[in-house]
DNA sequence: ATCTTTTTAGCACGAATGTGCTTGATCCGT
DNA sequence: ACGGATCAAGCACATTCGTGCTAAAAAGAT
């Protein structure tokens, strides 16, 4: 029962990520449903029993591939988000900084394609599948804290009211999940150009919003 | 070879639309990836042989399955246009038939969250399974009509330039998208309220935008 | 060198799925 | 009444899946 050894705990943690990516790449080939534990460990380069010894059960290798595609996310919003906060609001380099934390929900390019399709895949099937219930709901909260942030910060001053900023911030939020989900479902029709066009646009209607009620 | 018998055509196209519509209980409750044909069979009271005689395959069920939600997306798209036609633009009820119109993309009542839902998880599916790809462009090209000649009603007479149609026409297609999306997934935090909000907030902005560049 | 722990690999079982094929049951025109 | 077409139901086979279990290989500690 004494752990007097201490081997290989790294390497464990390191394997677990090796495994997880490889789960990333088939959800973004072939979808979560190809995510089984005979795709993933062939993906990873090893056998079932190997990644099972890692991952208790699918569920589990499921929910934590799911968890590490929200902290990814999370942390470069994080990280824009800092970015935006340097600058001063009004600034050019605010804008374009601004631009560039909203460019980060969308696959503009292999890195963020790969986490959208895994951010997606698995969100839809939360609906489902209670066990990422739980993951789901974080990733929910963690999204909206960061563009309810953006929002106030974007917002023309004197407190524009909390319910308009719920609403604004929802707006925002499922514009960008639209255009994220266009941009996986419909690339064809769907240019970065044309994102680019849209996200400015809203930023630009964020300010100026003539009282409808 | 001869077809001299006309028994029981008009009963077997009924017989197809009750399967499909079991199709559609089962994503709705559990998703795509369980709709299998025994699934599919139970649910609507008969037995795998007898589904099998209706459809060739499981594709051709769903495929055909696809293409029934299309329509009745389109459907009542168009019905809904059709009343946004009948009113003045500037008038309360024209406004209210707008509201209509991109309510019904949303899941506001049963028979809407169902049809969302189905739609969503085939829109998905079709970025991994081939045989569902046409029947998502076919998809893709009917709701963006709709929303297109929708933008052109809106937007301020003058001809704002055909960059800046598509742009508000994609910009308000990835707002329903992602309106649709957050109702179905993350129902506790999305009222049909806020639905509301997030649409005449949009619609508000869909004329008054100040020219960005 | 030996022992303990970790790692890797594999087998086997039950469950679920799509599909080819066969067998009754039903119905309609002749 | 009879024959042919249609419908309903089920069996059987190969595949795939998750998982419990076993066992060999590897590596560090003694």
């Amino acid at each position: 029962m004494l752990k007097r050894s201490v081997p290989k705990i790294v390497d464990a943690e390191a394997r677990r990520q090796e495994v997880v990516e490889a789960v990333f790449r088939i959800i973004a080939s072939d979808g979560l449903e190809r995510a089984s534990l005979r795709e993933v460990a062939d993906e990873a380069g090893l056998a079932v029993g190997s990644v099972r010894h890692y991952f208790a059960s699918s569920d589990e290798l499921l929910v934590h591939s799911f968890a590490v595609v929200i902290d990814r996310i999370a942390k470069r919003l994080e990280e824009a988000f800092a970015v935006v906060e340097s600058f001063a609001p009004g600034l050019a380099e605010h804008d374009a900084a601004v631009l560039t934390l909203l460019g980060q929900f969308l696959p503009l390019d292999e890195e963020l394609a790969v986490d959208a399709c895994v951010w997606m895949a698995f969100r839809h099937a939360a609906r489902i599948r209670p066990v990422l219930e739980q993951e789901a709901a974080r990733s929910h909260r963690a999204v909206a804290a960061v563009v309810g942030r953006l929002v106030m910060r974007l917002m023309p001053d004197g407190g524009p009211g909390q319910e308009r900023l719920v609403t604004e911030a929802e707006r925002l939020l499922a514009t960008l999940d639209g255009l994220c989900m266009h941009a996986l479902l419909q690339p064809e029709w769907m240019t970065a150009e044309v994102c680019r066009d849209v996200l400015t646009t809203h930023l630009a209607t964020l300010g100026a919003v003539p009282s409808s009620r």
